[in-house]
DNA sequence: TGAAACAGTTCGATAGGTGAACTATATCAC
DNA sequence: GTGATATAGTTCACCTATCGAACTGTTTCA
């Protein structure tokens, strides 16, 4: 790509991501209850789609030290939303999972979610979305390629 | 759209930019000078290019209280990278610019930046990228539409 | 001229982040 | 086996960002 003109494709990703960011997340931090950060249902979410987790895993798939998901699960373990499940096959090891209660919040809030983003989506024809967001997640792999890639060093 | 399709479109969307952010966001924060944070970086970034700005626009702009500008303000004021100037017309505003230092800043934060998203961006061709930052913009002017509609409320 | 609106600050509380020191368990080399 | 090392998770002290309510000072306007 001419180097001009990749100069502008930087700016302008650049600053349509920043605009989408801030008022999605936005829009998000208002459709959660009382009690719970936009954070800690991401959290939830990663436990939801796991089945089961560690908090070490936690860490290193949102980028934070151990002691940020202690501090968060103690929280969210507070608010029966999620339980503790020691291993004994290694005692050194607690599973995360959802409640009854947990799985439930975080279903009532991906139907939530998924009405607001039906608002946006709604203005956008067929073919136009799905070309969307086949990039979008060719994008994706890219970066997760990229992080490993960063990891393994 | 079909109702299923449309439920599978939100899905794939809420994944790639979940995936998306969250590395970006890693990626970004690592090219973080010490001492300067991601949030501290889009204040400075905005006060650029707006040259002059409020704490009160600030505030409405990031959607956040008047009282969380307050403390970042201090921060970078406190590390020379911004400076108030007093409104005569209107003592009661407080404009912020950047100093010196601070413009400099952005700017090598800039080209890190830059830097960074070529790498990601090489990897698709330039139709495709173009298709692609189209209906992103498409999107982030269809946020920007409601969340002002909101706001008149 | 007095009430209401507005710009910004202060304060106390909470959430999330860090890194270092710590406990307890598991693994591995010898 | 046993001792060094690695791993899982917690605790602690400290920082940043956020909130909302109460506050100061200034402007506007009926």
């Amino acid at each position: 790509m001419e180097k001009q003109l990749l100069k502008q494709m930087i700016d302008r990703f650049e600053t349509s991501t920043f605009t989408v960011n801030r008022i999605l997340h936005a829009c998000i931090r208002e459709l959660m209850p009382e009690n719970l950060t936009a954070d800690q249902h991401s959290i939830l979410r990663y436990i939801r789609e796991r089945g089961l987790c560690t908090s070490s895993e936690l860490a290193d798939f949102f980028f934070v030290g151990k002691s940020s998901i202690t501090a968060i699960v103690k929280r969210l373990a507070d608010k029966n939303l999620i339980q503790r499940i020691l291993d004994d096959k290694d005692r050194r090891v607690i599973y995360l999972s959802l409640t009854a209660e947990g799985a439930e919040l975080v279903e009532t809030m991906q139907e939530k979610i998924a009405e607001l983003l039906t608002k946006f989506i709604n203005h956008f024809d067929e073919q136009e979305a799905h070309t969307f967001i086949e990039t979008y997640e060719k994008l994706a792999r890219i970066l997760i390629e990229e992080e490993g890639g960063k990891g393994r060093e």
